[in-house]
DNA sequence: TAGATTGTTAATCGATTAACAATC
DNA sequence: TAGATTGTTAATCGATTAACAATC
């Protein structure tokens, strides 16, 4: 059986419809985002070292990742950057918009909802809601502040697939539990509370201090 | 040679002074994430199935990378939530306190500045930078707001080992350099700018948006 | 042509998993 | 004791890497 596999990859480079494995839909989402900020540098092309410096990914993992799906580079060139983006996008079918609901309009919520961040890979912040019914009703960029009761009206209305926690830890268990009633099934979580959800729903939580600490054991060692 | 090393190792299982691998680094930090929180929670103990839930690693996986320094578990209860915190901290060799220097004094660096996300592990914000004239002065939580000509000189009092970029994409580049120039070995980036550094230098770079595409796309698929 | 960089092979290494005895 | 959960083995699978011919 796995021989047969094989020999089907062999004959046909790319397995379309056939479920990626973590670590490499992973990495091509990180190659995204090299690609999508060179683009708007102005490059034109980029080569594996190049995409190696930014993601600290192997260059010839890079190659082997992209040579699965076609040929996409040039021999003595790199690849092109417009290009490639498409091809990506195209194999993680993540071509489209998608519609996100940001949770706290303090500091962090603003600064989610003011960032290019999101724009940049085809995520709209479409809806704001907070908890607190001073700020409810005020402005922020383009969007009124909803109150969380408005929730199941809004993830309906405007077709909401992702749900984005800029509250208070206290506050974040209570917003998840409303986001998966109203049939969210993807929570990122700015906040350190773990959250409890049912096993449909994925939690993703930011967790820069992590990140630091990882960082600071090679760092040290 | 690989044969001696595999027979030391399983003689002591704790191969102290190690380098440990990439991956097994990164799953340590992740535990200690939960660890902590769950702590935070009033939970005195957890079990590797709990810890796969809330770190999507599973739990064989967890039991081995911790089974592999020292006997932290107690069969039919689980581990010990601050005695394997103690252990994990003392394996990563990041017990210690680490001082970070902030950039930008916007929404986001705000946030940061006031979030316990930092503190929890061992991270103090003890300097804040923004190039705005306006800006500099001010106090944000006990922190005066320093003007980046002061960098250098407050990196070496205050031992930074971690800079924190909370500034727009356009101004990264050029903090990037000076904490280079300071000698920071550690830049922890939130803009979407690629940062060019020298290879001492390891920079790690916030995508929230790419981790979205990845969730995206197991949702999808 | 000379230099650069891809695409691909082959070999190795580490991650992952199921299973289960040990033991709390 | 009965139930739960660790620690550990053994087997498999995927990631990683060096090397280099192909080719732009």
């Amino acid at each position: 059986m796995v021989d047969v596999i094989e020999e089907l990859e062999a004959a046909e480079p790319s397995p379309v419809g056939e479920r990626l494995s973590l670590g490499v839909a992973a990495r091509l989402s990180r190659y995204l985002q090299v690609l999508t900020q060179a683009r708007k540098m102005g490059r034109e092309t980029i080569s594996s070292q190049e995409l190696s410096e930014y993601t600290h990914i192997n260059p010839t993992q890079i190659r082997r990742d992209l040579s699965g799906f076609g040929k996409f580079g040039k021999r003595g060139v790199g690849y092109n950057i417009e290009s490639l983006l498409a091809e990506i996008r195209k194999i993680l079918r993540t071509s489209g918009q998608h519609n996100i609901a940001l949770f706290g309009a303090g500091n962090l919520g603003q600064a989610i909802a003011n960032s290019p961040i999101f724009a940049d890979h085809g995520f709209e912040v479409v809806a704001i809601f907070d908890s607190d019914p001073a700020v409810v009703g005020n402005e922020i960029g383009e969007l009124r502040v909803h109150a969380l009761d408005e929730l199941q009206a809004v993830v309906a209305d405007d077709e909401i697939v992702v749900g984005v926690l800029a509250v208070p830890a206290e506050a974040a268990q209570e917003v998840a539990d409303r986001l998966v009633k109203a049939g969210v099934k993807i929570i990122f979580n700015y906040s350190e509370q773990l959250l409890q959800v049912p096993p449909e729903v994925t939690v993703h939580t930011s967790s820069p201090a992590v990140d630091l600490l990882f960082a600071l054991y090679f760092y040290l060692a």
